[in-house]
RNA sequence: GGAGAGUUGGCAGAGUGGUCGAAUGCGGCGGUCUCGAAAACCGUUUUCCGGUGACAACUGGAACAAGGGUUCGAAUCCCUUACUCUCCGCCA
């Protein structure tokens, strides 16, 4: 959520902007200013209604204790005529708050300076590539004919005990998969990270603090009944831990690291291409997220988009970074680098991470401030970013590393499997 | 799940209808003292929304778990919800 008091000062900015994002948000913002007038009026004039009331009790209190009797219950019907008009006005403001409101979470993010225009994924622009693509060949196995091959995978078990997207892990299989969490979750202590471990359930309130609701609603699993949601990512726990919070200098920077299983309804975008571990309901993934005072965000940003890129060279997958184009940020962010890895056997780029800055964008709507220390307060910003999502970065794995002799797992992995290959 | 008690400022903890944004202690910040530090002493110390004015300052309103109610007036009385604690039950 955009800051009012930017938007007030500075609404041709906004417009010109958010049309970098493709959003066209003239009429908008004309809406929003409006609205604040509004706002501000109501307040006012509630204001000073209740000014009066007060004044009144307190002399009513004044009199009874000299015993004027009648002159506090002529006071007392004056007081009766405010309290009603104090509280239709009172209404009306709330009215007007709620209004403002449901009209500035409409409005995205601003993109940063260096977000080019484009329309969709096509034009984002690669700003880095490393690492060998080799030719795996004609005979190279999909991943999700190596799961069935070295029995690591099991698709359709998950299909019977739970539904498709669900899949099982087996054997070697189960075990990388605890190899790359721990790995990840290790490099990221190393990196100067705390790691936590957050619910993988949460209430409303953090829902809507991160922005998943109202939004992305019907892309999380609900449980009504409890009033609770599974997270879709464990950027949502980690990051409401700072919600209406009030951080010092001396806090900074935050920087924590956290694996949580991952729980996405995906409603509708199931095909072809999704096949395998390409795209699933539940998932695992390391998060890193960041709280930054204003004047360094960029340099955390940059920071975590080399500290994914380490994780990658160290697990040797051929990778290049994307920065998004303003047709594929998101709703939220400011600028993101988007991290692929290329899967030699389908031949194609699979995201694995996605880094991002949202400036002051969620910490404005959780209330995530810091004090400065000529004692003003300021919204905070927050990064995070995947590191990393675990099925594409196997995959990946499975499909570059494949031999006859079987699957290698790559040296930084091995302390971590207890084994070099799965065959 | 049953019974009871509770939820006040960063923390501890007063406050049971008006003089309470809230005592006191601790912590934090600034100062005096000191070569420096400790101790002592003095001062200061929540947040949000408005208005006037504009690096200052002045001023109105709101917030004592959340929401609603009673009252001229609520931290204080009533109701609902959430959470915490104690005892019992159950249990990885």
């Amino acid at each position: 959520m955009l800051q009012i008091s930017f938007i007030r000062e500075h609404p041709q900015e906004v417009v010109n902007r958010l049309k970098i994002k493709n959003f066209d948000a003239s009429q908008l913002v004309k809406q929003i200013i409006a609205t604040d007038e509004l706002r501000r009026e109501a307040q006012t004039r509630l204001d000073e209604t209740l000014a009066e009331a007060n004044k009144l009790a307190k002399s009513i209190g004044q009199l009874f204790k000299e015993g004027k009797r009648e002159e506090a219950n002529d006071m007392k019907a004056r007081s009766a005529a405010l309290k009603a008009s104090s509280k239709s006005l009172a209404e009306a403001l709330e009215k007007h708050n709620d209004e403002l409101h449901e009209l500035l979470v409409q409005l995205p993010n601003l993109p940063h300076a260096s977000v080019v225009p484009g329309k969709t994924s096509d034009d984002n622009e690669i700003i880095h590539t490393e690492g060998e693509i080799r030719d795996a060949g004609e005979k190279a196995l999909a991943h999700w004919d190596l799961a069935k091959k070295y029995r690591i995978i099991d698709f359709e078990l998950g299909n019977k005990v739970t539904g498709a997207g669900f899949p099982f892990y087996r054997g070697k299989g189960a075990r990388l998969q605890r190899a790359l969490i721990n790995f990840f979750l290790e490099e990221g202590v190393k990196a100067g990270y705390e790691e936590y471990q957050p619910p993988l359930l949460v209430n409303e309130d953090s829902a809507y603090g991160t922005g998943q609701l109202p939004d992305k609603e019907g892309q999380m699993y609900a449980v009504p009944v409890d009033g609770l949601y599974l997270i879709p990512t464990a950027e949502v726990p980690i990051t409401n831990i700072y919600r209406n919070v009030i951080l010092k200098e001396t806090d900074f920077p935050v920087k924590n690291v956290a694996y949580s299983n991952c729980f996405r309804r995906e409603a509708g975008s199931w095909g072809a291409h999704v096949r395998g571990l390409n795209r699933l309901h539940q998932f695992d993934k390391v998060e890193i997220v960041q709280i930054r005072k204003q004047d360094d965000s960029y340099e955390a940003l940059e920071e975590m988009r080399e500290y994914v890129a380490s994780l990658l060279r160290k697990l040797e997958l051929p990778f290049r970074i994307l920065r998004l184009c303003g047709g594929d940020i998101s709703f939220t962010s400011a600028l993101t680098y988007d991290f692929e890895v290329f899967s030699e056997a389908q031949k194609r780029w699979l995201e694995v991470s996605s880094v991002s800055n949202f400036e002051s964008f969620q910490a404005n709507r959780m209330k995530l401030r810091y004090k400065t220390k000529e004692g003003k307060t300021l919204i905070a910003h927050t990064l995070n970013g995947s590191a990393l999502a675990l099925p594409r970065i196997v995959a990946a794995l499975l499909e570059n590393n494949q031999t006859e002799n079987g699957i290698k797992i790559p040296e930084a992995l091995v302390p971590y499997t207890g084994f070099e290959m799965i065959d």
